[in-house]
DNA sequence: GATTCATCCTTAAACGTTTACGATACTTCT
DNA sequence: AGAAGTATCGTAAACGTTTAAGGATGAATC
């Protein structure tokens, strides 16, 4: 149907492996029959089989990305990041949602290396590093974004999630709380672990005890805020201040905790994380720790691309700990 | 490296060819040898090229998805519709964010051919069927999904825009407002057109003549609706009702209209499209339209599909057209 | 006029699969 | 026993490209 390079070599009167090295610039084919080929390719509209070329080359352009959550705001902005870059580069990118489903991760990875993408990004909810990097070729670029497995070799770029979380429960203490919460959701997350230990440092630190029954965790994410904090004030146990996983499970506390006729940040006060953009809505106004989402994506990216025309035995790994900023708005 | 079907024939001292219909359960191998060269596949740790099999099956089993923002909510809800049926069939989707950019759009459209998918779902905002079909091969299946070029004959499915618009815009009238403004970006973008003029349908319908300087469009997404509504307010054109071309400008339209010291809808009524999840938050309650995103998605994934096992000749435009809702909150 | 050399092109193999066809051996039938 | 059929496997071509190696041509050198 569409031309290949056999029919441009057959107008041209030529061998096709000449029309192939015509096109890609090598030496060895005269001016003259280099113009003929590329005005005859655009003439019939040739556009190389990208398949085919992946199967000789032994690359393909294209890279795996691999996120849990695509309806959390703070996942598409990593992936413009991601994706700005990687297209400058000219790669394309597969984008795979997981929903949280370690299954549909584990999948996932096996589809892309069948996919013989040349290098993948990942924001993992597995645990440990073997349940993604057994899957994979080991010489398969691999660079972990905004989540990872804690027993990994790999290069990986997040924000300091502990010193994070740290910074937001520090907030809450300066604000004189010290019935703090912690809320989050119960996928495997290796972020959501250390914002958790982050957490208890700072209370720590504060000489305060972390009571077991202020960290809830809950299965789901969209209504996980509004769910917990309700439960948790109808058994009588209230906060007075909520460091929230993330800025999706923040805005489901304050709702709570203002159905259950509570004020916030009077009676309790909420920290989010991520600060999504709706938090700085006026309305909305929800205090958060800062992540330079697009950047992060970007520089992942950049890692990623170093390894791509690296040779895998000089291969570093890369790691970037960015560092959070403590947004404070109406919510604390 | 990794293992190919010669490895596995060599190990099993039979020829590829053997392997390939043992793998591939077709006929004319013994039970024997079948399970022979499953268990050293599984042992190997063999996984096919999908490279390979592409070319020669001439299938990838990918689709390109083309979008115009990642960044607005509505197109992740869509996106996950498309991706979740997508995968249920075995597929894998190329995320392509145009970012408004038309030649980006091409660009993606030309790289999509060349790395061969099997199908196309774009949310486009070309202007003219010409602009996409031209670039793609004349039997590549291809599904408008929320935004087409008037002048197709290929399959879409989309929210009746004209009706929705209708719908927003004879609620404010409802509300006896009468000076009604029509904010939107000016993207080249067919939804955007028939927002428009269900609009004008409406308002005629009422016997309201439009003034022209009641629609204004203006270049940028994010921070288009505060501007231009600031603008409008300080030049003394003060509507009494605006109708945005969706909830992000509608956002940016409360806030605008709350900054020039008007109230929300007392003093300016404001209603959106498209529902996007914050609109639904107690602090924002926006009115909108409502559509359903993740089903469009998956409408659109459920067409591609049919298309995809039809003989290229048998294949009929199948469109669909839903219904909007009306979604009365606090802003109107 | 033979040799060398550069230039331009062709041949052929390779990438990892699938699959039509042919070959072989074994069964079954008459 | 010979013919015919069946089950199993191997050979080879094909998908569209890249690229190493080699061949042809003509010009330059001696």
């Amino acid at each position: 149907m569409t031309p290949t390079i056999k029919d441009i070599a057959a107008r041209a009167g030529i061998s096709y492996a000449t029309v192939s090295r015509a096109l890609n610039e090598k030496y060895g084919v005269s001016r003259e029959t280099r113009e003929k080929v590329k005005a005859l390719a655009e003439e019939m509209g040739y556009r190389p089989n990208a398949i085919a070329q992946g199967l000789v080359n032994r690359t393909t352009m294209t890279v795996g990305l691999i996120i849990p959550d695509i309806t959390n705001p703070f996942y598409p902005r990593l992936a413009l990041g991601i994706e700005d870059r990687l297209l400058k580069a000219g790669y394309n990118v597969f984008l795979c949602n997981t929903s949280w489903n370690p299954d549909r991760e584990r999948d996932y990875l096996n589809n892309l290396v069948q996919k013989q993408v040349d290098g993948i990004i990942i924001s993992s909810i597995a645990h440990h590093a073997d349940d993604i990097e057994s899957i994979i070729p080991s010489d398969m670029p691999l660079v972990y974004v905004s989540s990872y497995p804690e027993d990994t070799e790999r290069s990986y770029v997040l924000i300091d999630n502990i010193k994070g979380a740290d910074m937001a429960v520090s907030h809450l203490l300066f604000r004189k709380r010290r019935r703090i919460a912690f809320i989050g959701s119960q996928q495997e997350y290796h972020s959501l672990e250390d914002r958790l230990s982050g957490y208890r440092k700072a209370l720590k630190r504060a000489g305060i005890e972390v009571s077991e029954d202020m960290v809830v965790l809950d299965k789901f994410q969209e209504q996980s805020g509004y769910k917990i904090i309700r439960e948790l004030l109808e058994k009588g146990t209230i906060p007075d201040g909520v460091f929230a996983e993330n800025d999706i499970i923040a805005m489901g506390v304050v709702q709570g905790v203002q159905d259950s006729g509570y004020r916030v940040p009077e009676d309790v006060a909420v920290i989010g994380f991520d600060d999504i953009p709706i938090a700085s809505h006026p309305d909305i106004q929800l205090s958060t720790i800062h992540q330079p989402k697009y950047r992060i994506g970007s520089y992942a990216a950049e890692i990623l691309l170093n390894q791509l025309i690296q040779d895998p035995s000089e291969r570093r790994t890369e790691r970037m700990t960015l560092q959070p900023e403590l947004i404070v708005r109406r919510s604390s």
